[in-house]
DNA sequence: CTTTGTGCAAATTCTTTGCACCAAA
DNA sequence: TTTGGTGCAAAGAATTTGCACAAAG
């Protein structure tokens, strides 16, 4: 578990200037990898922090996204998803019951960058889609 | 080019009743490799098709996805975009401009379906993000 | 002071829904 | 005549914008 002083530490050295709720909102996403959306942070954050408003949400995470702290995942058409993962990793969206799982141990090969002459790439986004376990049985 | 007759079979091969609409959405899918959003589809069928309602393309892509004739691609978090190419390919979606770019001659590993004991993945998509040459160069 | 960040409310945009009418089998 | 398709208007949900106030340097 990351405490509010270790985020805090990591934002400085993100080169992110650490205001209460950038710190709040980055240690969600540390301590919680369940993919969250804009909503389920602000849900999350609320009861500690009554004045905390949505645009909050929104600016900091345009903000962490810029800055390289977390990545955000456009697997889900309805919700952007926040990942304090960067490392190689894809993702699985199950089209039941919408929740996005993490696929580690995939092949290197899949997360390098290749190289086209029109594009400067600068990140790779692998996405799977199904039906997960537990929607399969029911 | 594909010609309406065309696009009519087409959709029989798919098993998809062919309305006036529905072949009107996949041959504009067929002939604009553009990775159209709703709305450009929309905005391009209306002028022949005064009557044509938004819904109804909304209803036709979920159909023309479900049958298996084109491909939804969420790389675009603002938009929903199809596209009619359901060969193994990648995109690239440029953070300046927006556009989305086909990126052919991927390593086919890359669209292989990796086993997982708790998902059954029935598609990959491969996504880059970046600036392309047009926007770096302004 | 001056700049930057926060938060409320309103506006905008994309998508879905309910329902009536139309068309095809 | 029954089923499925279309289209309008309204509703819903996610995100953005404008602006005033607060906080930090």
């Amino acid at each position: 578990m990351n405490s509010y002083i270790q985020t805090h530490q990591f934002l400085i050295q993100k080169n992110i200037k650490p205001s209460v709720q950038r710190t709040a909102v980055m240690e969600f996403l540390l301590n919680n990898r369940i993919h969250a959306t804009v909503d389920e942070i602000y849900v999350a954050l609320s009861p500690d922090m009554p004045t905390l408003s949505k645009t909050t949400v929104y600016n900091t995470l345009d903000l962490l996204v810029k800055k390289g702290a977390v990545q955000m995942l456009s697997i889900d058409e309805k919700n952007a998803r926040y990942d304090a993962d960067t490392s190689n990793h894809g993702h699985f969206f199950c089209q039941s019951c919408g929740k996005v799982s993490d696929i580690f141990n995939l092949n290197p090969a899949l997360f390098e960058i290749p190289y086209h002459p029109n594009f400067k790439i600068k990140t790779v986004e692998i996405s799977y889609t199904g039906i997960c376990k537990e929607c399969k049985e029911n």
